[in-house]
DNA sequence: AGCACGCCGACT
DNA sequence: GTCGGCGTGCTC
């Protein structure tokens, strides 16, 4: 319907895939005021009987909604965009490449207090600075003398820095005397210089890391892979280059994988760097979240740490994003919005005409086949600083060994030997708990849980079993609950209970856990990293939280438990991650001076993909990985999306993907280079108390999997679907 | 996703 | 009689 006025299309959190039109009220009209709304803005607006905080996403001539029945919003809460037009348009884009409905996805990028409507917060700091002229009349205190001789020679400092050196009590003590004032002061924007801004002088790089500098452009946009091995200075690379982008007054962007990298990373920037280093991360509140959010966008942040999220964290000038350990599933958002914060990351940069840098030792397959098809520029470092040497790989057959615990007689002597030298053995195991099951000796029954299709793990210091899928808890019971028997038993190994083990057979020698449920401590892995590079003896079990980036010098053992359970894993993505997973971990051993061995215990010792890693080296492992998924059709030779769906009821969601697959081929049959697979159960089928299906789409190009998934999203919305049954698309998933 | 409307069972 | 269970449908 055509119409002078402007439509206001409007993106609301609402799970619907569209957007909403409003009309602009009277008074904006009358007054000639309508410039105001932009694409960007938030608009306060009625959405059925309750009010909601919508984005403004277009500004159109006519509208398809029946004119009369558009309502006006009631208020315009942006005096001008939250974000840069190029930032905003790349939202939208990110919503329609992942096919998330809009509104729910636009909102889901801005912290949460500007959801809720809150303004930007202003980013000035509180300072103080002499009142009136003083005396040692004034004061007795040494310590308030001291804030004022040091406020008249420089005129004035800020709460933050007065606190920390003369305590809150001296600086509101003066406050009342009225000898000093407080005053806000605003942020002014200092040109970055050099080597001003150096805390700390650059390490010398060796010939490998000086020719990857050298090759890496701060020009224009390029994706730089730097593949480097583990204990090879990618972190030293990624501070020189950051240096000649802050230098160019550029802000910086540095993704890692994990909340508990953050801090480290952090660390490294900030200690290099004098300039305003900010995280960003969901274990902030969010009045700090906005805060950082906020000065990144207003260039007061010149370098920014984050997780996933940080890649929707605005800029005022980016210049670089740096992706630490690439290959980590976790950039995947697996709930909601299931974008890939490294894949956007690259986008991104393209948009922006900036350099973005992945790094890691053990690549995914698929930066590695964009490297093949020179979409990214491949840079290796294939030696470790210093004097370090790479790790000795190695393989235990349990076929010819007795097993106590888990652990073979020849690792427990190897864990012995390591320990009587002085030196730090590291056990990995990717299982936390103590046992993965309870199992009734005379029966056979085991503990399930209730919601999902899997067996409780026995917590034995919770002393709870625990379901690790959903939220379900249960008290560990005395007697078999189906033949009343007393003869359950622990089965299977976790880190719990290797650690009850070993802290038996070595009482005198500290023994660490590290998972989830131990590094939920305030402080812990900073306790840890002090404790252990203590240097002396000592045992280290961890789960695959251990594999990341931490630094240990003094481990020269490095034992994987459990190689089998992930190798016969069905997933599609499973044996690379259990590649990425075991270099990893082997990579944490012998970065001092003596030479570090990972030994992996298994039943299939003679399995060629463990005989690639063990006998050649990630690279080649990589190869057999990527012919299997060559002739199996997955990606990267294959574009990959699901239509993932779930139920209370199994046969409903069945049913609903039977159609879906119906509708998709009538929009478009299969062919050589489009396939459709499904409906399959998910990988756990049962979770939460709901079945889990989904139906494969494969294409061969891109742009035919975005138009199929464009057509086919739109359809849905015109079928009806039961109410139990929810769906979402995946798109690049990472796991099935 | 919310939220209202509506149509059946079991309470004061 | 009416309180509340959640199935169904709508939101510019
Ligand atoms: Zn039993
Ligand atoms: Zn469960």
């Amino acid at each position: 319907m055509k119409n002078q006025k402007p439509i206001l299309n409007v993106a609301v959190p609402t799970p619907q895939r569209q957007l909403f039109d409003y009309v602009i009220p009277d008074e904006f009209i009358k007054s000639d005021s309508t410039e105001l709304f932009i694409p960007g803005c938030r608009v306060l607006i009625p959405f059925g009987n309750r009010n909601l905080i919508g984005l403004i996403v277009k500004i159109s001539q006519s509208t398809d909604f029946d004119l009369k029945k558009l309502k006006p919003i009631k208020a315009l809460i942006d005096k001008e965009p939250l974000v840069s037009k190029i930032l905003f348009d790349f939202f939208i884009w990110s919503a329609n490449y992942y096919h998330h409905p809009i509104g729910e996805a636009l909102l889901k990028v801005f912290p949460g207090n500007l959801r809720k409507g809150l303004p930007l917060p202003k980013t000035t700091t509180r300072c103080w600075k002499i009142d009136k002229s003083y005396s040692s009349d004034n004061t007795k205190s040494v310590k308030q003398l001291d804030l004022l001789s040091l406020l008249n020679s420089v005129d004035h400092k800020t709460d933050e820095f007065l606190k920390a050196c003369f305590g809150r009590s001296t600086i509101s003590a003066l406050a009342k005397k009225g000898l000093i004032t407080e005053f806000q002061k605003s942020y002014t924007k200092e040109k970055v210089s050099f080597p001003k801004a150096l805390k700390q002088n650059p390490k010398l790089l060796n010939d490998e890391q000086a020719t990857v500098l050298s090759k890496l452009s701060i020009e224009k946009f390029s994706c730089s892979l730097i593949d480097g091995v583990t204990g090879s200075g990618k972190t030293e690379i990624y501070l020189q280059f950051a240096e000649l982008i802050l230098k160019n007054q550029r802000q910086v962007f540095i993704l890692v994988p994990e909340i508990n990298l953050v801090q480290q990373m952090e660390a490294q920037f900030s200690n290099r760097f004098d300039l305003e280093v900010l995280t960003f991360h969901s274990n902030m509140t969010d009045n700090q979240r906005l805060l950082n959010w906020t000065k990144a966008k207003n260039g007061e942040a010149h370098i920014i740490v984050g997780t996933r999220s940080s890649v929707f964290v605005p800029a005022f000038n980016l210049g670089l994003i740096i992706i630490d350990e690439e290959h980590d599933q976790s950039y995947k958002q697996q709930e909601g919005f299931r974008y890939s914060a490294r894949d956007l990351a690259i986008q991104r940069a393209s948009n922006d005409s900036i350099p973005v840098l992945l790094g890691s030792a053990t690549p995914s397959l698929e930066t590695i086949q964009n490297c093949i098809k020179n979409k990214y520029q491949h840079l290796y470092i294939k030696k470790r600083i210093g004097l370090s040497q790479p790790p000795k790989w190695n393989i235990i057959d349990l076929k010819n060994q007795s097993i106590s615990n888990g652990i073979s007689e020849f690792a427990e002597t190897k864990i012995k030997e390591t320990i009587s030298n002085g030196k730090q053995a590291l056990i990995f195991i990717n299982r936390r708990g103590y046992a993965p099951a309870l199992f009734c000796n005379s029966c056979g029954w085991v503990m399930d849980c209730a919601n999902c299709d899997s067996k409780l793990t026995l917590h034995k210091a919770k002393q709870k079993l625990i379901c690790h899928h959903c939220e379900f808890t249960a008290n560990v019971p005395l007697k078999c609950l189906a033949c009343d028997k007393d003869s359950l038993v622990p089965v299977g190994m976790g880190t719990e209970r290797i650690e009850e083990y070993l802290k038996n057979i070595f009482p005198t020698i500290p023994v660490f856990r590290v998972d989830k449920d131990s590094s939920k401590k305030k402080d812990f892995m900073e306790n840890l990293h002090r404790k252990v590079n203590g240097a002396e003896p000592c045992i280290i079990i961890g789960t695959q939280m251990m594999t990341k980036g931490h630094d240990f010098k003094n481990i020269t053992l490095v034992l994987a438990l459990d190689t089998d359970t992930q190798l016969f894993h069905p997933d599609f993505k499973n044996q690379e991650r259990l590649g990425q997973l075991l270099t990893q971990v082997a990579g944490r051993g012998g970065r001092g001076q003596f030479l570090g061995e990972i030994y992996l215990q298994t039943y299939n010792s003679d399995h060629p993909l463990l005989e690639k890693l063990v006998k050649d080296n990630y690279g080649s492992f990589l190869q057999d990985i990527s012919s299997e998924r060559e002739v199996t059709l997955m990606p990267p030779f294959r574009h990959l999306a699901l239509i993932r769906a779930d139920s209370t009821h199994s046969d409903k969601v069945i049913n609903f993907l039977k159609h879906v697959r119906s509708i998709t081929n009538s929009i478009q049959p299969q062919n050589r280079s489009i396939n459709y697979i499904g409906p399959l159960p998910s990988m756990l089928e049962k979770r939460a108390g709901r079945y889990r299906y989904l139906f494969q789409i494969r294409t061969k190009n891109r742009s035919q999997m975005h138009s199929l998934l464009t057509k086919l999203t739109h359809q849905m919305g015109t079928i009806k679907i039961p109410s139990s049954v929810r769906w979402f698309v995946d798109v690049d998933p990472v796991e099935l």
